[in-house]
DNA sequence: GATAGCAGTTTCCTAAAGGAAACCAGTTAC
DNA sequence: GTAACTGGTTTCCTTTAGGAAACTGCTATC
Protein backbone atom coordinates (compact mmCIF):
# COMPACT_ATOMS: atom_id res chain seq x y z
CA UNK A 1 0.00 0.00 0.00
CA UNK A 2 1.40 3.18 -0.99
CA UNK A 3 1.64 6.37 1.12
CA UNK A 4 0.86 9.40 -0.26
CA UNK A 5 3.42 11.30 -0.05
CA UNK A 6 3.32 14.83 1.36
CA UNK A 7 5.42 17.04 -0.96
CA UNK A 8 5.28 20.57 -2.05
CA UNK A 9 1.99 21.61 -4.22
CA UNK A 10 1.89 24.38 -5.51
CA UNK A 11 1.17 27.26 -2.93
CA UNK A 12 -1.75 29.15 -2.86
CA UNK A 13 0.51 32.44 -4.41
CA UNK A 14 1.65 30.22 -6.96
CA UNK A 15 -1.47 28.87 -7.92
CA UNK A 16 -3.20 31.48 -9.74
CA UNK A 17 -0.08 32.20 -11.90
CA UNK A 18 -0.05 28.03 -12.28
CA UNK A 19 -3.30 28.15 -13.84
CA UNK A 20 -2.39 30.62 -15.71
CA UNK A 21 0.74 29.15 -16.83
CA UNK A 22 -1.28 25.39 -17.99
CA UNK A 23 -4.03 27.35 -19.45
CA UNK A 24 -1.15 29.06 -21.50
CA UNK A 25 0.64 25.68 -22.11
CA UNK A 26 -2.05 24.35 -23.18
CA UNK A 27 -3.21 26.47 -25.80
CA UNK A 28 -0.18 25.86 -27.88
CA UNK A 29 -0.04 21.84 -27.19
CA UNK A 30 -4.03 21.12 -27.58
CA UNK A 31 -4.67 18.52 -29.29
CA UNK A 32 -4.46 14.68 -29.79
CA UNK A 33 -1.43 14.58 -31.72
CA UNK A 34 0.94 17.48 -31.19
CA UNK A 35 2.61 16.24 -28.35
CA UNK A 36 3.12 13.45 -29.95
CA UNK A 37 4.40 14.58 -32.98
CA UNK A 38 6.80 17.02 -30.91
CA UNK A 39 8.20 13.48 -29.15
CA UNK A 40 8.37 11.34 -32.38
CA UNK A 41 10.81 14.47 -34.01
CA UNK A 42 13.12 15.00 -30.66
CA UNK A 43 13.64 10.96 -31.27
CA UNK A 44 15.03 11.83 -34.35
CA UNK A 45 14.05 14.09 -37.72
CA UNK A 46 11.83 12.42 -40.07
CA UNK A 47 10.12 12.53 -43.24
CA UNK A 48 6.36 13.11 -43.77
CA UNK A 49 5.75 9.02 -44.67
CA UNK A 50 8.15 8.02 -41.72
CA UNK A 51 5.77 10.17 -39.06
CA UNK A 52 2.87 8.98 -40.75
CA UNK A 53 4.00 5.49 -40.16
CA UNK A 54 5.14 5.95 -36.83
CA UNK A 55 2.35 7.55 -35.30
CA UNK A 56 -0.57 5.02 -36.09
CA UNK A 57 -4.08 6.19 -37.08
CA UNK A 58 -2.84 9.70 -38.40
CA UNK A 59 -4.42 10.75 -42.01
CA UNK A 60 -2.24 12.58 -43.70
CA UNK A 61 -4.87 15.67 -44.27
CA UNK A 62 -4.51 15.91 -40.16
CA UNK A 63 -1.10 15.44 -40.59
CA UNK A 64 0.10 18.70 -42.99
CA UNK A 65 -2.00 20.15 -40.98
CA UNK A 66 -0.19 19.71 -37.65
CA UNK A 67 3.17 19.97 -38.87
CA UNK A 68 2.39 23.38 -40.03
CA UNK A 69 0.81 24.34 -37.27
CA UNK A 70 3.74 23.46 -35.56
CA UNK A 71 5.86 24.96 -37.97
CA UNK A 72 4.19 28.17 -37.18
CA UNK A 73 4.84 28.16 -33.63
CA UNK A 74 8.37 27.46 -33.93
CA UNK A 75 8.09 23.69 -32.43
CA UNK A 76 9.71 22.39 -35.75
CA UNK A 77 11.68 23.15 -39.02
CA UNK A 78 11.09 21.57 -41.99
CA UNK A 79 13.57 21.60 -44.52
CA UNK A 80 13.71 20.90 -48.76
CA UNK A 81 16.59 19.22 -49.97
CA UNK A 82 17.13 19.64 -53.49
CA UNK A 83 17.98 15.65 -54.20
CA UNK A 84 16.25 14.49 -56.69
CA UNK A 85 13.23 14.05 -55.71
CA UNK A 86 13.22 16.69 -52.95
CA UNK A 87 13.72 15.38 -49.58
CA UNK A 88 11.88 17.30 -46.92
CA UNK A 89 12.84 16.57 -43.65
CA UNK A 90 10.97 17.76 -40.75
CA UNK A 91 13.03 18.22 -37.24
CA UNK A 92 12.94 19.72 -34.09
CA UNK A 93 14.09 23.04 -32.69
CA UNK A 94 16.01 23.70 -29.56
CA UNK A 95 12.57 25.41 -28.34
CA UNK A 96 10.68 21.82 -28.67
CA UNK A 97 13.39 20.30 -26.87
CA UNK A 98 12.50 22.47 -23.50
CA UNK A 99 9.18 20.40 -23.57
CA UNK A 100 11.45 17.42 -22.94
CA UNK A 101 10.69 17.23 -18.88
CA UNK A 102 6.94 17.73 -20.02
CA UNK A 103 6.89 15.34 -22.39
CA UNK A 104 9.13 12.97 -19.76
CA UNK A 105 6.49 13.58 -16.84
CA UNK A 106 3.82 12.97 -19.49
CA UNK A 107 4.90 9.71 -20.77
CA UNK A 108 5.83 8.16 -16.71
CA UNK A 109 2.11 9.21 -15.83
CA UNK A 110 0.70 7.41 -19.07
CA UNK A 111 2.37 4.43 -18.52
CA UNK A 112 0.64 4.51 -14.57
CA UNK A 113 -2.24 5.27 -16.27
CA UNK A 114 -2.61 2.63 -18.62
CA UNK A 115 -2.17 0.09 -15.66
CA UNK A 116 -4.24 1.61 -13.69
CA UNK A 117 -6.61 1.52 -16.38
CA UNK A 118 -5.79 -1.93 -16.85
CA UNK A 119 -6.55 -3.29 -13.31
CA UNK A 120 -9.96 -1.32 -13.05
CA UNK A 121 -10.87 -3.28 -15.84
CA UNK A 122 -10.09 -6.63 -14.31
CA UNK A 123 -12.01 -5.64 -11.38
CA UNK A 124 -15.32 -4.96 -13.25
CA UNK B 1 18.77 1.18 -42.90
CA UNK B 2 20.16 2.25 -39.78
CA UNK B 3 23.66 0.63 -38.58
CA UNK B 4 25.03 3.23 -36.55
CA UNK B 5 25.61 2.41 -33.04
CA UNK B 6 22.37 1.40 -32.19
CA UNK B 7 23.44 0.92 -28.75
CA UNK B 8 23.90 4.53 -27.74
CA UNK B 9 20.14 5.49 -29.02
CA UNK B 10 16.74 5.08 -27.41
CA UNK B 11 15.48 1.79 -28.47
CA UNK B 12 12.89 1.76 -31.12
CA UNK B 13 10.58 -0.08 -27.94
CA UNK B 14 11.02 2.73 -26.37
CA UNK B 15 10.45 5.36 -28.72
CA UNK B 16 6.97 3.49 -29.31
CA UNK B 17 6.53 2.88 -25.36
CA UNK B 18 7.20 6.33 -24.89
CA UNK B 19 4.75 7.07 -28.06
CA UNK B 20 1.72 5.02 -26.62
CA UNK B 21 2.57 6.49 -23.21
CA UNK B 22 1.78 9.75 -24.46
CA UNK B 23 -1.42 9.08 -26.87
CA UNK B 24 -2.88 7.43 -23.23
CA UNK B 25 -2.04 10.08 -21.30
CA UNK B 26 -3.38 12.96 -23.52
CA UNK B 27 -6.66 10.65 -24.21
CA UNK B 28 -8.11 11.60 -21.12
CA UNK B 29 -6.44 14.77 -20.35
CA UNK B 30 -7.24 16.28 -23.24
CA UNK B 31 -9.38 19.56 -23.36
CA UNK B 32 -9.12 23.00 -23.07
CA UNK B 33 -10.22 22.74 -19.06
CA UNK B 34 -9.22 19.30 -17.16
CA UNK B 35 -5.18 19.85 -16.22
CA UNK B 36 -6.55 23.26 -14.97
CA UNK B 37 -9.29 21.80 -12.99
CA UNK B 38 -7.77 19.49 -11.80
CA UNK B 39 -4.66 21.77 -10.21
CA UNK B 40 -7.72 24.07 -8.90
CA UNK B 41 -8.64 20.97 -6.84
CA UNK B 42 -5.79 20.38 -5.78
CA UNK B 43 -5.07 22.82 -4.60
CA UNK B 44 -8.03 23.56 -2.78
CA UNK B 45 -11.74 21.65 -2.62
CA UNK B 46 -14.24 23.58 -3.74
CA UNK B 47 -17.49 24.45 -4.48
CA UNK B 48 -19.28 24.39 -8.01
CA UNK B 49 -19.59 28.82 -7.91
CA UNK B 50 -15.78 29.23 -6.59
CA UNK B 51 -14.33 27.05 -9.71
CA UNK B 52 -16.42 28.74 -12.07
CA UNK B 53 -14.66 32.10 -10.24
CA UNK B 54 -11.68 30.78 -10.25
CA UNK B 55 -11.45 29.05 -13.48
CA UNK B 56 -11.82 32.43 -16.16
CA UNK B 57 -14.05 32.01 -18.88
CA UNK B 58 -15.33 28.55 -18.53
CA UNK B 59 -19.39 28.47 -18.74
CA UNK B 60 -21.82 26.78 -16.11
CA UNK B 61 -22.28 24.21 -19.18
CA UNK B 62 -18.55 23.58 -19.72
CA UNK B 63 -17.51 23.40 -16.22
CA UNK B 64 -20.38 20.47 -15.38
CA UNK B 65 -19.57 18.36 -17.94
CA UNK B 66 -15.93 18.49 -17.77
CA UNK B 67 -16.74 17.97 -13.72
CA UNK B 68 -18.58 14.65 -14.50
CA UNK B 69 -15.83 13.91 -17.01
CA UNK B 70 -13.26 13.59 -14.09
CA UNK B 71 -15.12 12.32 -11.21
CA UNK B 72 -15.93 9.37 -13.72
CA UNK B 73 -11.99 9.11 -14.51
CA UNK B 74 -11.11 9.22 -10.75
CA UNK B 75 -9.42 12.14 -10.80
CA UNK B 76 -12.09 14.43 -8.37
CA UNK B 77 -14.58 13.53 -6.15
CA UNK B 78 -17.80 15.21 -5.85
CA UNK B 79 -19.62 15.07 -1.85
CA UNK B 80 -22.93 16.30 -0.89
CA UNK B 81 -23.25 17.51 2.48
CA UNK B 82 -26.61 17.61 3.96
CA UNK B 83 -26.35 21.07 5.22
CA UNK B 84 -29.43 23.28 4.88
CA UNK B 85 -29.36 23.87 1.79
CA UNK B 86 -26.68 21.57 0.88
CA UNK B 87 -23.29 22.11 0.12
CA UNK B 88 -21.15 20.17 -2.71
CA UNK B 89 -18.01 20.12 -2.02
CA UNK B 90 -14.96 19.19 -5.34
CA UNK B 91 -11.67 17.65 -3.89
CA UNK B 92 -8.84 15.81 -5.56
CA UNK B 93 -8.36 12.28 -5.12
CA UNK B 94 -5.11 10.83 -4.14
CA UNK B 95 -5.09 9.51 -8.43
CA UNK B 96 -5.44 12.65 -9.35
CA UNK B 97 -2.27 13.88 -7.31
CA UNK B 98 -0.27 10.98 -9.14
CA UNK B 99 -0.03 14.09 -11.56
CA UNK B 100 1.32 16.55 -9.94
CA UNK B 101 4.99 16.40 -11.85
CA UNK B 102 3.45 16.55 -14.93
CA UNK B 103 1.60 19.65 -13.64
CA UNK B 104 4.57 21.02 -12.28
CA UNK B 105 6.39 20.94 -15.60
CA UNK B 106 3.20 22.01 -17.59
CA UNK B 107 2.88 25.21 -15.16
CA UNK B 108 6.92 25.70 -15.47
CA UNK B 109 6.87 25.60 -19.03
CA UNK B 110 3.65 27.12 -19.76
CA UNK B 111 5.17 30.09 -17.95
CA UNK B 112 8.71 29.92 -20.11
CA UNK B 113 6.49 29.59 -23.60
CA UNK B 114 4.22 33.20 -22.23
CA UNK B 115 7.61 34.95 -22.36
CA UNK B 116 9.10 33.79 -25.44
CA UNK B 117 5.57 34.75 -26.70
CA UNK B 118 5.47 37.78 -25.61
CA UNK B 119 9.48 38.42 -26.67
CA UNK B 120 8.71 37.05 -30.40
CA UNK B 121 5.66 39.87 -31.14
CA UNK B 122 8.07 42.84 -28.93
CA UNK B 123 9.68 41.94 -32.22
CA UNK B 124 7.62 42.45 -34.54
C1' DG C 1 3.46 1.28 -70.11
C1' DA C 2 2.32 0.06 -65.37
C1' DT C 3 3.31 0.54 -60.81
C1' DA C 4 5.07 2.52 -56.68
C1' DG C 5 6.76 6.08 -53.61
C1' DC C 6 6.83 10.94 -52.03
C1' DA C 7 4.48 14.87 -49.98
C1' DG C 8 0.97 16.27 -49.57
C1' DT C 9 -4.22 18.55 -51.20
C1' DT C 10 -9.13 18.30 -51.94
C1' DT C 11 -13.68 17.00 -50.97
C1' DC C 12 -17.07 15.40 -48.08
C1' DC C 13 -18.48 14.13 -43.88
C1' DT C 14 -19.48 13.36 -38.55
C1' DA C 15 -18.54 14.18 -33.85
C1' DA C 16 -17.10 16.79 -30.27
C1' DA C 17 -15.90 21.12 -28.11
C1' DG C 18 -17.31 25.15 -26.61
C1' DG C 19 -20.11 29.27 -25.74
C1' DA C 20 -24.38 32.52 -24.74
C1' DA C 21 -28.50 32.93 -22.70
C1' DA C 22 -32.35 31.47 -20.44
C1' DC C 23 -34.22 28.73 -17.06
C1' DC C 24 -35.12 25.92 -12.67
C1' DA C 25 -36.08 24.70 -7.67
C1' DG C 26 -34.88 25.68 -3.32
C1' DT C 27 -33.42 29.02 0.30
C1' DT C 28 -32.38 33.09 2.50
C1' DA C 29 -31.99 37.92 3.13
C1' DC C 30 -34.29 42.53 2.65
C1' DG D 1 -42.95 40.23 -2.43
C1' DT D 2 -38.67 40.33 -4.59
C1' DA D 3 -34.04 39.91 -5.29
C1' DA D 4 -30.01 37.10 -4.97
C1' DC D 5 -27.38 32.90 -4.37
C1' DT D 6 -26.57 27.76 -5.23
C1' DG D 7 -25.72 24.12 -8.48
C1' DG D 8 -26.57 23.22 -12.06
C1' DT D 9 -29.79 22.01 -16.90
C1' DT D 10 -31.64 23.16 -21.39
C1' DT D 11 -31.63 25.05 -25.85
C1' DC D 12 -29.52 26.84 -29.68
C1' DC D 13 -25.70 27.83 -32.07
C1' DT D 14 -20.81 28.06 -34.22
C1' DT D 15 -16.28 26.34 -34.49
C1' DT D 16 -12.88 22.96 -34.48
C1' DA D 17 -11.16 18.38 -34.73
C1' DG D 18 -10.72 14.60 -37.08
C1' DG D 19 -11.29 10.96 -40.52
C1' DA D 20 -11.98 8.37 -45.29
C1' DA D 21 -11.13 8.37 -49.82
C1' DA D 22 -9.74 10.08 -53.90
C1' DC D 23 -6.48 12.64 -56.30
C1' DT D 24 -2.17 15.47 -57.86
C1' DG D 25 2.41 16.16 -59.95
C1' DC D 26 6.67 14.45 -59.85
C1' DT D 27 10.14 10.70 -60.29
C1' DA D 28 12.01 6.21 -60.31
C1' DT D 29 11.73 1.49 -61.10
C1' DC D 30 10.10 -2.93 -63.20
Amino acid sequence: MKTIEEQELPTKDECAGSLRNIIDALYVLNGKWKIALILSLIQSPKRFNEIKKEIDGISPKILAKELKDLELNDFIKRTVYPTIPVSIIYESTDYSRTLKNVIAELSNWGELHREKVKESMRKE
